[in-house]
DNA sequence: CCGCATCCCATGTGATACTG
DNA sequence: CAGTATCACATGGGATGCGG
């Protein structure tokens, strides 16, 4: 890639040359979740114009951070080893961009790839190690993820499933794993509306993702 | 600032809103190392224009990640604790892009406070803690560095001052740290260049300080 | 001199249209 | 569906200016 040069020698500029472009890392999140063909990382970046879509993509490839692999006939793309030590990163980004997280405009719209990664980001696995294994069904948004904590290891997937808990929400959830809104008020003022499943199990999903300002 | 959108609510996105603009993080790495003034910043990102420079600084004061701080009649800036929370961020983010580096280009240099930064990226204090205090002088590129390692605690200044061992080299300096190049080699090829002090405490340097791909 | 602001041009980006 | 092509525009880069 090499493309614009910071003139520097280091770990932080080389980092940014490869990664520092707008849409990069945001396509990178994406595949942290899983293999995507290229409508897919479209649909899960509403605003990116294709042909910027097809250049990150191109570029990321010439860096060694995706590949585009075949799988029965479509095309998808998927991170490189040095692509998921991607990880790290974008997990500690998004922790510190959620504490900054304000009400959301009219057109930021959640997605079930951007709510799986801010979960991870905000998920506290010591507290989970000492819970039952528990299973969420959230549909956040137009996000429908399946969240399974089992121990300290943590699973989500999108679609509907079997569930302790199932429960619908805005982008107000923020609030509820900021610890500003108490799991109790959270579902008295509708933040969260309980679906199926015992109420008081939302203590248990609020401790176990958490990440305040 | 609320500047570019991607239309995303989100912990990644909104960092991004705030730290994603072409050279801020640079801005905030070497802030990170401490307050600094508009003319030390200038001169350690070589390639900045004067506006981008202004601009960013406004921006990411207006974000509340730095202050302008008058210091006895100089205006300096620093980071606030919200600023300084990125650290996790810049070191996870320069150990990925160390990985990635390759021989230095003609233009590249090294300033003071990004390979400060570098080396707190690659300290290991895990194994520092196990070994004896030791304090390096070490003059890579046009940085003068003076780097004191007491149990699992790390500081590095700029300047000269006395050492257990002071040491002169170039960006190669990177192959030791990657483990690429055995100490004694980069002693024997001339990559590294030991002005005081047994030579073999770099063996010492090359634990403490390493980053493998 | 330090701390910016202004100007101009090259390049990257964004919206839309289009093609294999 | 998976991208390219085109073109208007915003941003970045480099030189220069300027007030305190």
């Amino acid at each position: 890639m090499a493309a614009r040069d910071y003139g520097q020698y280091g770990g932080i500029p080389r980092a940014l040359e490869l990664v520092g472009e707008r849409w990069a890392l945001l396509i990178v999140r994406d595949l942290l979740v899983g293999p995507r063909r290229y409508g897919e990382l479209a649909e899960g970046l509403p605003r990116i114009p294709s042909n910027i879509l097809a250049a990150r993509l191109k570029e990321l490839q010439e860096a060694g951070i995706l590949r585009r692999a075949p799988r029965s006939r479509v095309i998808v793309y998927e991170l490189t080893p040095y692509g998921r030590e991607l990880e790290p990163v974008i997990l500690a980004l998004g922790a510190w961009g959620f504490k900054a997280l304000e009400d959301p405009r009219e057109e930021q719209i959640i997605t079930p790839d951007s709510m799986t990664m801010d979960l991870r980001a905000a998920f506290r696995s010591h507290v989970a190690a000492d819970l039952p294994a528990t299973a969420y069904a959230a549909r956040v948004g137009q996000a429908e993820l399946l969240i399974r904590v089992d121990g300290s290891s943590l699973d989500v997937m999108r679609g509907d499933g079997p569930a302790d808990l199932a429960f619908a929400a805005g982008p107000d959830i923020r609030r509820l794993i900021s610890g500003e809104l108490a799991p109790s008020r959270a579902i008295e003022t509708g933040v969260v509306e309980v679906l199926h499943g015992r109420g008081a199990l939302l203590d248990r999903f609020a401790s176990t993702f958490h990440l305040a300002a």
